[in-house]
DNA sequence: GCGAAAATGATAGTAAAACTATTATTTGAA
DNA sequence: TTCAAATAATAGTTTTACTATCATTTTCGC
């Protein structure tokens, strides 16, 4: 059996819905494949609609500008690992296998796929890496936040979020220890790669083993004492 | 007594020395106040020329771009919590003590300031939070961290870990939990302002109070395990 | 299969950002 | 005082970020 995931994303996000033509689709798979080459930065529309063999203008009839593409792409990332995470931990019991999932889950590549439509799921983790704290960091959040465009993040955060809290009713912070997991995991892959004197990384380790054994020790030693 | 306090930042951010001329001087303090006020990304050259009342050529003499003058904003910021981290540790002998002092630093307001050459550092703690991660998540960060331009960060985490390998010393991650400690501060900060629901903050609390309860509680969870 | 509406392509243009270069003037150190 | 360095004034280039217009193609209801 084949199938294909999607995810309908916020509609405040494009000015036109990017997953209902041939166009849109392309626009986004090589937006993902831009960035993670050129880093967001260096991306620019101009650069896109050249990959995409099509005009800057056309792109602009999907997204507003670059920021709300990276807003896309990631709003459509967030609701993978939702999505995965429910599958995941479906049909587990036992909390503490559940949140040693969740810590996989968050620390290791996504499961790749092969078809010609879909989002490199490497390139997508690099992206989530890298690039997602520069659309949050932004001087319009409070604007942007008003139509619901971190909802994928903010329900991915209130899953996990429950997790703990079923493991531990007792603990008072399980929404920050939720979004600390996500961003730390995100941090300390970073600077296991970059700037690994900020870690503890060996030059033995993988550095996604070593961020896998970072966390689980963490949120376990919280969460038991 | 009064006095003033500077840092020699790492000469391979500038192209020339802005502690070396009233021009410099006024250069990095305007900017500091445009890049609070704007945002990194709506802070540019031509605006910081017309704040400072000079032409944009003559900045380019200081910086090579606007990330180099970021970066070296935040290595002072760096140096300048180091130092006032080493001030505060001095003299205490309880490690208990000391990690509360780190993390009460870590959460709030720095001691103000009034003179006209002095940095607002109101407005440096919300840089550090809301524009640091941008001087690394960049595609260049390995060719720009071969100059050591963010030796002062990883000081800074060495002096942490020491202090908590100082306190646990069977502690395994004890750079990681540093660099976690920052970068959640920072995160946890912000969060509680603008993304209120990734964290656990109720509307009775102070935002900093709360990040810096749920930060020692965690710190020291982790510690005593 | 036809006609209208929507989507796209082609082209062009503007404003601002991100620089670089040139020359004149000021200043400050020997 | 003098001469080198720093700055100001000015002007220019390239790229980015975006908008506008209109012709062409595609799609979808009938």
């Amino acid at each position: 059996m084949d199938f294909q995931v999607t995810f309908k994303v916020n509609s405040s996000i494009y000015l036109r819905d990017p997953e209902a033509s041939e166009l849109g689709k392309q626009i986004v798979k090589q937006a993902i494949d831009l960035i993670y080459e050129l880093g967001f930065e260096h991306f620019t529309f101009k650069k896109l609609a050249i990959q995409v063999n099509t005009t800057e203008a056309s792109i602009y009839r999907y997204f507003e500008n670059k920021h709300r593409l990276l807003l896309y792409i990631l709003n459509w990332y967030w609701s993978y690992i939702e999505f995965l995470m429910g599958f995941k931990l479906q049909n587990l019991e036992n909390p503490v296998i559940k949140l040693q999932s969740i810590i996989d889950l968050l620390t290791h590549e996504l499961p790749e796929s092969s078809g010609r439509l879909e989002y490199n799921k490497k390139f997508l983790n690099r992206i989530a890496i890298a690039e997602s704290s520069k659309v949050y960091l932004v001087k319009e959040v409070s604007e942007i936040n008003k139509n619901e465009v971190f909802k994928p993040y903010k329900d991915l955060c209130a899953t996990i979020a429950a997790v703990i809290s079923d493991y531990n009713p007792t603990y008072k912070y399980p929404r920050s220890l939720s979004s600390t997991l996500i961003e730390t995991s995100h941090n300390q892959q970073y600077f296991s790669n970059y700037l690994p004197r900020l870690t503890d990384v060996t030059q033995t380790d993988s550095n996604k083993d070593f961020v896998h054994d970072f966390l689980s020790d963490f949120v376990f030693k919280i969460l038991d004492k």
